[in-house]
DNA sequence: AGCACGCCGACT
DNA sequence: GTCGGCGTGCTC
């Protein structure tokens, strides 16, 4: 028997099958899915078996050395989803599976301990002998530190160390006890079941009807309708018929809420996966999802790869998110994985937003996908009052920052002990620093972006490949004492807002101070007990979070996201501020929204105003329907890089003619053009653009390019479909 | 990716 | 005359 493997380098070049003889002592184990050790040239490489064959191939065979952990292994519907993954964006078939397994479990050279044990020290000796112990060694201070710690409770091994324990061990007075990790402790069950409204029941219904066959639902409802009461009722269906449900969220640290409600509802029947586990953590969930120990999967855009067996129903929250687009290779998008695995299993899958991404309302709007509405919040209540101050005329009055409508209602709040949520808005924009006299600013050397000035060190970074200067007293290039900053940081914001009201108890949520792992959630919980004021941060704040004591959300500078080169910025700034207004008012209190601006007049800004997410979308669509932009066309961005300018140049240009001859006459061609970011750890980016419609040829023809550049070492090129960003 | 093979320049 | 540059090709 011989077993088809790929092997572990992620390189076009070595991207097939090499053909391995399988020893006898595993031709009854091996499976394809497994991992294997494999010799390869002159070294031993890993590998995973893609096939299984009876005859010899007409060369040559190695044998497998070994078969790596074969209770593990990927299943047939993960064997086709990598395929499919790969097929998707051009990756390499290693790289899909790669991709699809948690870390702990990608195949690589250096084998971590992901040991499901812990080692805890426990006393050998009942209480008795041991305070004898401690009277006839009243000298070992150390000793009896420990043994009075045991006497309360047993201890991680880690945490004690050095000789006094290795003393206590030898004279078998603590002993080693191996404690199975339950890294992840699941508490609280059973919440109060919340009546459905005829809103949330209707779409209920329309959904549980279908739950044998595939559909996609969009499951469209204003901020605050209960779109998740809705789909957890669909679980509870789902999983009281013997089946699983994959539930996808945008960054689970940002929707705790969520997750708590999960852990309520269904206890120890869900698994959670998230960027904050710890690979172990993440090994132990992936391996309850393994053998079956739990139904209900919750987790962010990998999630979407477990292999959870028996899958009733997808459900993908917040569906407008770009997170569920991953903007590294392989850069697939979540949502389209879950419908090829909703079709494959025959099941629902339901995307869930109060703004959909066009994309999705447009496949609605064809029938491609079926619409269910939630117009109304669940709790009655109206959505918020929203109004929009004209920034340049605070100005004139010297509000540089806070306008005088703003500063009104937060006195009124502040007052009132109601809470407050600000919102700056920096997607595309941050601090920086400028010389007001020569106007020179800093730009990274090797990435060609303007710098980020960061207070607390004094220094400017660069916010792509992390170089860092420190900042001159004096602006280098003309010696003047001009420098200043431009920009509104959060930082920034939170001492101006001080300065206005010292006594307002005020936290800050940006990247600095979410860093450590828990203080997000720690953030999020102390400001929902109301030990805060003020919620101050960026666009972190803006999803899914529920809180009921808030009742003004204040927008700080809304055009910053209007103006960043996107065709999306009025999607993505409408969804942002739409979101963000959702905050306010979610229970009895009435919740206000005030957008700062200098463009009062702007559409988009009119629209949030208005809380119209169907007339911002019949907006939007016909300036995408004019300028051919998705979801009238599909986009490909072709990516050439080189650290050769003239290069990298001559082989884009070289690039384009192919596609120009090659493709379809009405698929629609740009470029290239330097890229947004044109140089980046002194690499050149050099971009095609392709929009389309149908295109037959286009896979084909990219597959070429990618196998004509896969053996340049001076050239790279980089493939991406539907991007969220360009 | 890693390694061998191979064909041209400047050096003990 | 040799050492070594890295271009090319192969790995079951």
């Amino acid at each position: 028997m011989y077993a088809e493997v790929i092997i572990e380098y992620p390189v076009k070049t070595l991207d097939k099958c090499f053909t391995y003889k399988v020893k006898s002592q595993d031709l009854e184990i091996i499976k394809v899915g497994m991992k294997v050790v494999v010799p390869f040239g002159n070294s031993v490489v890993n590998g995973i078996v893609i096939n299984i064959v009876k005859d010899a191939p007409s060369y040559d065979t190695k044998e497998i050395c070994y078969i790596d952990n074969p209770e593990i292994y990927l299943n047939e519907e993960q064997m086709d989803l990598g395929k499919f993954l790969k097929e998707e964006t051009l990756c390499t078939l290693i790289t899909a599976y790669q991709t699809m397994l948690p870390s702990a479990l990608k195949i690589k050279d250096q084998k971590q301990n992901y040991d499901l044990y812990d080692t805890y020290i426990s006393l050998a000796k009942d209480e008795n002998e041991i305070n004898k112990y401690i009277i006839e060694n009243s000298r070992s201070h150390k000793q009896i530190e420990i043994l009075e710690s045991l006497l309360e409770k047993d201890i991680l091994k880690k945490e004690i160390s050095g000789s006094s324990l290795n003393v206590l061990l030898k004279n078998n007075i603590v002993k080693e006890v191996k404690v199975e990790k339950r890294r992840i402790n699941v508490s609280g069950n059973g919440d109060v079941l919340p009546n459905l409204n005829e809103e949330q029941q209707n779409a209920y219904n329309a959904i549980k009807q279908e739950l044998n066959k595939h559909n996609v639902f969009l499951l469209q409802g204003v901020t605050g309708s209960g779109k998740t009461e809705v789909y957890m009722r669909l679980i509870k269906e789902v999983i009281d018929n013997g089946k699983t449900a994959i539930v996808l969220v945008p960054e689970i640290c940002l929707t705790t809420q969520t997750v708590k409600r999960f852990y309520n509802r269904f206890g120890s029947d869900v698994a959670i996966f998230h960027s904050g586990l710890s690979n172990g953590e993440k090994y132990d969930e992936y391996k309850k999802i393994y053998n079956n120990e739990v139904k209900i999967v919750v987790g962010t855009r990998s999630s979407i790869f477990v292999p959870l067996k028996n899958l009733g129903i997808i459900i993908i929250d917040e569906e407008h998110s770009d997170t569920y687009k991953q903007d590294s290779n392989p850069r697939y998008s979540a949502i389209n994985m879950g419908i090829y695995r909703a079709k494959r299993n025959n099941i629902p899958l339901v995307l869930a937003s109060a703004t959909p991404s066009l994309e999705s309302k447009a496949r609605a709007d064809k029938g491609v996908y079926k619409l269910l509405t939630l117009n109304k919040r669940a709790n009655n209540m109206s959505l918020p009052k929203t109004t929009i101050v004209d920034m340049t005329e605070e100005i004139k009055h010297r509000n540089f920052i806070f306008s005088s409508v703003l500063k009104e209602k937060v006195e009124d709040r502040l007052s009132k002990g109601e809470q407050i949520i600000l919102l700056l808005n920096r997607r595309g924009f941050s601090t920086f620093v400028n010389c007001t006299s020569c106007g020179h600013t800093y730009k990274c050397p090797n990435c060609d972006i303007t710098l980020t000035y960061h207070k607390t060190s004094n220094n400017l970074r660069c916010h792509y490949c992390g170089y860092v200067i420190k900042k001159d007293d004096k602006c280098p290039k003309c010696q003047e004492d001009a420098l200043n900053y431009l920009g509104l940081g959060t930082q920034k914001l939170e001492e101006e807002f001080l300065k206005l009201y010292p006594e307002a108890r005020v936290v800050r949520m940006d990247q600095d101070t979410t860093l450590a792992k828990g203080s997000y959630q720690r953030i999020i919980d102390d400001f929902a007990d109301g030990k805060y004021d003020v919620l101050l941060g960026t666009q972190m704040i803006s999803k899914g979070l529920d809180f009921k004591n808030v009742t003004l959300v204040g927008v700080i500078n809304a055009d910053t996201s209007l103006n960043i080169p996107d065709f999306r910025s009025n999607e993505k700034t409408f969804q942002l501020l739409y979101q963000t207004s959702g905050r306010s008012g979610r229970d009895q209190k009435k919740g206000e929204v005030i957008i700062q601006t200098f463009n009062p007049d702007n559409e988009v800004l009119k629209l949030v105003e208005q809380n119209d997410y169907n007339r911002f979308y019949l907006y939007e669509m016909n300036i995408r329907h004019k300028l051919k932009y998705p979801p009238y066309t599909y986009i490909c961005l072709l990516m050439v890089k080189s650290g050769d300018y003239d290069l990298a140049s001559s082989k884009a240009n070289d690039i384009k003619k192919i596609l120009s001859k090659r493709l379809d006459a009405k698929s629609i061609l740009f470029g290239p053009t330097p890229a947004a970011i044109f140089k980046v750890n002194n690499i050149y980016n050099f971009q095609i653009t392709i929009k389309y419609t149908f295109d037959d040829n286009l896979k084909d023809v990219l597959k070429e390019i990618d196998q004509m550049f896969s053996t340049d070492k001076k050239v790279n090129i980089e493939i991406t479909f539907n991007p969220s960003r360009f």
